[in-house]
DNA sequence: GCCGTTTTCGGCCCGACTGTTTTCAGTCG
């Protein structure tokens, strides 16, 4: 039982709920645990069956506690099968059409007993659902155009998917007449690897004049709503976008607000109710006088805290941390010497080691890895691509070509290259490219054995997701850590876009250990190399500095698996 | 249902927009 699962309950739980009618608070605090139990590092099945005591989690009490241990032992909640008995599943479904919500589908329900989408499809046709009070005919037609849309909802925009867009509607509004400051604000501007949409900023003298144009941007599908100070809109690509306009004064505080994350505008609401202040997107305000506003940083200065980069906004001890300043001071992209993963062309890559060394200067980088794939069969292969980097080598000054190999580990922790060849290369990343499905136990003492190999430097994106499509193996994240730390071994944050693996929260937890990290592109081609940007978006949001982060060294030479 | 060095009871974010109304409930972010 995943921590995903265990949260996918409680949500379905509190939406059920929901529609039953219950008490509005008992339905946030399920989905307050739901979302708390989604960003543990730590498998909960591990802790219940450590005896570990629950109720230390935020938002986990006493009787959330309690079911949490009844889904581990019998992998389910008696309470939700109940619910499940009492409403059809299709009611969950339902929930997913915009502008639809718990209230309607009780009315709904009580009102017209349907079990299926047909059945709810073919009485919006019989125009059965607009006579209905507090129906009408425009949220009948809106119910029958999501029905028919219902099965592609849920999916999220990579990062580097939402990226284009957001940069074409940024230099797109930029010249919106009479719009004065732009941010591109929400997750992507806390750079989490999905979006669910995107959200953005202004400020301007004639607010209105700015949605109008907002609307007319050329990409719309869909007009959602267009009001005074915001508007709604659908993309070609299906990505939604909300647009929001105030007042220059009010910039600062409605940036904050639409920038989010959700838990960490909550927290700093309720840090303002004890100190008997109000922050809503219009400011922070102490009875009817405007304490900050005009810019994010007054915002936090006025709590007496550090200015919280949009990253760390996930209500994961940045305020705590804020206020006693000992915020890490993140790394950078510039902060980034060298690329330490890269394919060439004797494997999966496209570009010759020569073209990639060349390219890799101009990037400004002082030294960088190519760590080809090579099964034990390779042998002659090997000793060409060493000749190659030996050769590249003698013609620099100022850069240098390190020897790396990437090497499969194979079911029982070895690895498939034999030591003597290991010896020859410089950097050795283990990658798990089999046998992805074994027990948590055997798949950690597997990864354990390997990171014990002297030859093995770092173990490749480690948990082996895929974003949205594959989770990966089950590791016991607190015996690699350990592992990793005794033995001197290393974390590779991969920047692949659907990777970005090891991700935020567990890099967070394995730099409590003191392991370092190296950020690496893992490119199989020349613009594959610039996508070391969102693994730095990663290893910020991971809490990560420059001295966190090995690749940040200037100098190759003293990296820790250079032997000469 | 969770939370709390002012609380073990009484709070729990709040403003904009839409579509239904005839002054406001529901939904969303």
């Amino acid at each position: 039982m995943t921590n995903k699962e265990i949260a996918k309950i409680f949500e379905e739980l509190a939406q059920l709920l929901e529609i039953k009618g219950e008490n509005s608070f008992k339905v946030r605090a399920y989905l307050n645990a739901s979302r708390e139990i989604n960003a543990l590092p730590y498998s909960l099945e591990s802790m219940v069956k450590d005896g570990k005591d629950l109720t230390k989690l935020p938002n986990i009490g006493e009787q959330i506690a309690k079911k949490i241990e009844e889904i581990v032992n019998s992998g389910k909640l008696e309470k939700l099968e109940k619910l499940k008995k009492e409403f059809p599943p299709v009611l969950l479904d339902l929930l997913s059409i915009e502008g639809l919500g718990a209230k309607h589908i009780k009315t709904l329900y009580e009102n017209l007993h349907f079990s299926t989408v047909e059945e709810l499809q073919e009485l919006a046709k019989e125009h059965k659902i607009r006579t209905l009070k507090g129906f009408g005919p425009k949220l009948e037609d809106k119910i029958a155009k999501g029905l028919k849309l219902l099965k592609q909802e849920g999916i999220r925009f990579l990062y580097a998917q939402a990226e284009p867009y957001a940069n074409e509607l940024y230099k797109y509004l930029q010249i919106a007449p009479t719009i004065i400051r732009l941010e591109i604000a929400g997750s992507f501007r806390r750079k989490k690897e999905t979006v669910g949409d995107l959200d953005i900023v202004a400020s301007a003298s004639e607010p209105q004049k700015v949605i109008e144009y907002f609307t007319k941007f050329p990409k719309v599908s869909q007009i959602i709503s267009a009001g005074d100070t915001r508007s709604t809109i659908v993309l070609e690509n299906s990505l939604q976008v909300d647009f929001r306009v105030v007042k220059d004064e009010h910039f600062g505080s409605a940036l904050h607000y639409f920038t989010g994350s959700k838990a960490h505008v909550l927290e700093i609401r309720r840090m303002a109710q004890d100190l008997n202040l109000k922050i809503n997107e219009y400011g922070l305000f102490s009875n009817d006088k405007n304490l900050a506003s005009k810019d994010e940083a007054d915002i936090y200065r006025a709590f007496g805290m550090e200015y919280i980069e949009p990253e760390l906004r996930e209500n994961r001890g940045e305020l705590k941390s804020a206020k006693n300043k000992i915020l890490p001071k993140l790394i950078e992209l510039g902060d980034i010497k060298a690329d330490m993963h890269i394919y060439s062309n004797f494997s999966y890559g496209e570009n010759s080691i020569e073209e990639i060394a060349n390219y890799a200067q101009e990037m400004g980088y002082k030294y960088i890895a190519i760590t080809d794939h090579f099964g034990s069969i390779d042998t002659n292969k090997i000793e060409q691509y060493l000749k190659e980097i030996d050769k590249l080598n003698s013609t620099y000054k100022d850069f240098k070509i390190i020897k790396g190999v990437e090497n499969d580990i194979l079911e029982d922790g070895s690895l498939a290259l034999n030591n003597n060849t290991l010896s020859k290369f410089d950097i050795v990343y283990g990658v798990i490219n089999s046998n992805f499905k074994l027990p948590k136990n055997l798949q950690s003492a597997r990864l354990i054995k390997a990171i014990q190999n002297p030859y093995l430097s770092l173990i490749s994106h480690i948990s082996n997701r895929v974003i949205q499509q594959d989770e990966g193996i089950e590791l016991n994240y607190k015996e690699i850590f350990n592992a990793l730390k005794a033995n001197n071994k290393y974390l590779e944050i991969n920047s692949q876009p659907n990777r970005l693996d090891i991700n935020d929260i567990l890099a967070k937890e394995a730099k409590k250990y003191g392991i370092k990290f190296l950020i690496n592109s893992s490119a199989k081609s020349l613009e594959e190399l610039h996508y070391i940007k969102y693994g730095v978006n990663q290893a910020r949001r991971g809490w990560l500095e420059k001295g966190d982060v090995l690749n940040c060294l200037m100098e190759f030479k003293i990296l820790p698996f250079i032997s000469s």
